[in-house]
DNA sequence: TTTTAAACCGACCAAATGGTCGGTCATCAT
DNA sequence: ATGATGACCGACCATTTGGTCGGTTTAAAA
């Protein structure tokens, strides 16, 4: 009996198999063999597709973590045309998602960046990279959010866009470290009340 | 001729070496070799005073990074009896200190808390009591603050303190990201900002 | 001075791990 | 049907790396 092949869904099953695992274990702890069990391939079909671990590594950044960034931002923007409260709305929901087990294991984004932007120069490009993006959409929608009367004129969006992320990230790391559910939200909500007094005070 | 030997010395140059290993290249990219050529001992002296990888990791995290932490905040909530300006006087501090080549590296603690948290109970317990004791420290000062009439009556305390570790944290990680020291100045005087609407309104 | 326990040395070991390579199998154009 | 090409297999290799252990040296106690 044959064996299906589909090449396409395969390259994509490692990937996903090395996300989990980096996910899990960071880029140093994850280990091709683990990544062979999870898809049940032999090391000859990964490196039919990847050239050697790193590849694989930057190749999760690019073809996962970009991605999925990309879609998340593009949900919320469109949903919500007010962009204090797209990126509110943003907070909140990802609160709810991490409230279970993710809670636990901090932002994909944010672990890879600590673990390897100092280390690997790759690595430190494209996370640059993914930072930058989300910084330029913030901005913009920020910038907008003024000529639409939306945002408080007296703040500078590029500053204000900055220190939200950081916040943003500085959260979920807490989070991770306290791996109390409840302080998620409560530290969400802080941020967001502070978003808030972005918002023109009403005349 | 004799070769000094001073246990005491030993056992803390390990331990400075493992940290410098750490901080550059994260637990699980620390080698045990690289540290002997810092220090210049043979592998029977390190596993004479640590028993195992993981027992010296741990004890860099106890006997490094958490007396380091307990340092800087006594100094300055010593020299700043108004627990905001205490603050704002930390970071201002650190925005400088980071300022170098540090800003590339990150905040050690927080390095070390996005690697390991989530893979060794061992690692988190520890960071988890740092960070515990960073969060005391704020909040009983914050409340200090309240009595005396020097921060607002009507904010909670123990989450305006989570909020502001979890910024600065952030603020580090993506300057760390960004590697643009410019970025460290900006953020902080955004945080310092928002820091200074917690003082009580001048009636 | 002798004894004793520590501090320290460094060759060696076993396991883990990333990577290779010759070969087999499925698929599709001809 | 048949050859060609890409997809996939899995035994094997080289290296790295944490860790061991018997032995040597220093320093202080007896």
């Amino acid at each position: 009996m044959s064996i299906e092949r589909n090449p396409e869904h395969t390259r994509t099953r490692i990937l996903e198999a090395a996300q989990e695992e980096i996910y899990e274990n960071g880029y140093q702890g994850m280990r091709i063999e683990a990544i062979l069990q999870k898809t049940q391939l032999a090391k000859g079909a990964l490196y039919h597709y990847f050239p050697n671990k790193l590849a694989l590594g930057y190749a999760v950044v690019d073809e996962i973590l970009l991605e999925h960034v990309k879609e998340n931002w593009a949900e919320f923007s469109s949903k919500y045309p007010n962009p204090l409260t797209a990126i509110q709305q943003l907070f909140l929901w990802k609160a709810d998602l991490y409230k279970n087990e993710v809670c636990f294991k901090g932002c994909p984004l944010n672990n890879l960046n600590q673990e390897m932007a100092s280390i690997d120069k790759g690595f430190h490009e494209r996370l640059e990279n993914i930072m930058e993006s989300i910084y330029d959409s913030i901005v913009t929608s920020l910038e907008q959010g003024q000529q639409q009367g939306l945002v408080r004129q007296d703040i500078n969006p590029g500053k204000i866009a900055m220190f939200i992320m950081a916040s943003y990230q500085g959260i979920i790391g807490v989070a991770k470290c306290m791996q109390a559910p409840q302080l998620l939200t409560d530290l969400f909500g802080t941020l967001n009340d502070y978003i808030d007094t972005l918002r023109p005070s009403n005349r």
